[in-house]
DNA sequence: GATGAATGAGTGTTCATTCAT
DNA sequence: GATGAATGAACACTCATTCAT
């Protein structure tokens, strides 16, 4: 019944496993025993695997930080017009798939984890600094071209990404299932208001 | 060793110790045990006051809840003056008061708590749709003394909330110590334009 | 709320919900604790009447052991008449009466503790000394009114007791619903022929 | 410290300490801590072993059931003479192995379980069904002999069993132990009595 | 008479981990 | 690559009991 598999294998199945049971159950319930009986293997293997489970749990936030990535990647320009460039920034950030990239649940253990773990902390910084550096750049083209208001574009990126963080995170408690939907417009109009452009 | 005391004395000790530890430790290293050895009593006699983990968790929500709510409720203007008003909030929304009455790390556990208890679930809503209903009633006096641009009150109430905890939140990881200081008059600017006001 | 009772009172309360646990949860689950809630009551209450488990338990049997003594006493005739204490005799043995009136799982309790309980081994052993020397003195009267055999009372006794007991105790596992009934009127006929009466 | 032995070695032998101290301390004091300590192993081994103390209760009626059916397996008649079967019957169930086979103590205890216990429950019931229908078929054999008075074999199997388990399990209590082995010769005619054989 | 504070041992169970096979 | 044996610490919780009030 139990097959031989190689590690390129188990691996990834033992943490897509166990990030399910993060999600589900949070980091105090999230145990290699769990991890184990779901997946009906022993859990001596899964230390075979990750000799510990702190190292389980980087290579399972190693998992998160790099779909981010791949996301982060992704909102990248193809094109040098200006304009284009402004409206597929809004659509990206304000987007289902941006929203929908991770459970919401395991940020926050992830996050919570992070307040005790450097190594962990330090993968969430890399993230964040990458995404500030991404938006930073794109804000100065943006300036360059005279779309939104010139100013320190780093600044303007932080608070971005205040707005952003703090919806994509809190939003299941302040807004209403009935207004979630024009509540993305909204934001779109305030993310222009807040770089500057014209008017509403 | 056996010291005497009462209910009233001990159950707020033992739930700040259980808090200090959920901040130190997280919600996967806040044991009864520990907190019993931290105080250099016996287990048993939280669980005396307790009666259950789940109920020394939700009291110890009720705890951080509560500051919540104080802090809410001392924001409430005492002058009918919409101009002053209009300061009072932008202080106390980016006051350093706001942001430090609870731990951060505490926050992230009890919000990992509240996707799987749905008591601490209930009063994290509780709370933000009480911080709601203050701020969007505060923006309709604005709007009314016509100091802010006239739109949905709630609607405006809770851009401000995603951009403020947000900020709360996550700056830690994308805003860099130097620019803390700064970053809050430039919020402070965000605010005001999220709300429509003449220029900056 | 808590009314102040005196002991007369609540002894026998606490006796009562104590042996109600002790049939539901048996033994093992019979916890001064659980009485205590069940009653409303505080645990220490219950020390302060009893002062210890083991004379609750103690206290607890000797109820037991009163209800079927006060049973035995009620079988004793009223007549001289030898043919109906024989009937008498008969009828009370396979009667309900003697059957209902103490749940068998508190009988099956009571004698697991009397293996490492001498006060209550004690206890049953009087008791059912108590109910051998009873029939054996009716079977006397009975041989010496020639209604039944003549042999040694205080053997056929035992004899007796060790039918009525197995039946008593074990008929729910091996006698079906269907054939209790008729198997009550089959118990009489065994115990006559046992007796050694004429025929059937 | 640490031998190392496999599943068959050490499975039996907790079974074996959990079934003494049921034995000396009844269900109220075997726990998984005691039997632990008595082997020199760590609880945690047990929980290896049972993974619950359900299990490890079941397991162990198990044991003592299989006993049993080993007993009543045993009684099994080698011959088709009628008189030899009724001989033997009578031999063993009365006969000093059968009495001896398991610890009165342990069945009080394990039936004590079964009033909360369903699989508990199926298997003492299953033996007991599995008992009743041996003794109806040898029954019916002697009837059909014409060595025993012709009549329902169940229920007559019943009226045995009653008998013979209540001997078994309270004859300490109303037996002397001068006159236990002359009983055991009265039990037998008691016996061919309650079948109806010619005379005593 | 009754309650509450406090203890300390003990409950079954889970946990991560080590090691031999 | 995979399993099973074994450990030892920790877990929340229950228990009977003592003592002061």
């Amino acid at each position: 019944m139990r097959q031989r598999q190689n590690a390129e294998l188990r691996k990834p199945e033992i943490l897509r496993n166990f990030l399910e049971i993060l999600v589900e159950e949070g980091i105090e319930g999230a145990s290699i025993g769990k991890v184990a009986k779901r997946m009906g293997i022993h859990p001596s293997l899964i230390m075979h695997y990750f000799s510990t489970k702190e190292t389980l749990i980087i290579e399972a936030v190693d998992h998160i930080v790099h779909e981010y990535g791949v996301l982060i990647d992704r909102m990248k320009p193809r094109t040098a017009d200006p304009a284009r460039r402004l409206r597929r920034l809004l659509d990206t950030l304000v987007g289902d798939e941006w929203h929908r990239v991770s459970e919401i649940a395991a940020d926050f253990s992830v996050i919570s984890i992070s307040f005790r773990n450097p190594e962990v902390d330090r993968r969430i910084r890399r993230l964040y600094s990458l995404y500030k550096r991404f938006l930073s750049g794109e804000l100065r083209a943006l300036m360059d071209a005279g779309l939104i208001e010139r100013r320190d574009p780093a600044r303007r990126a932080e608070l971005l990404m205040s707005m952003l963080e703090g919806y994509r995170h809190f939003k299941h408690f302040f807004v209403s299932e009935r207004s979630a939907k024009s509540f993305r417009s909204d934001m779109k109009r305030a993310i222009l208001r807040l770089l500057g452009t014209g008017g509403d």
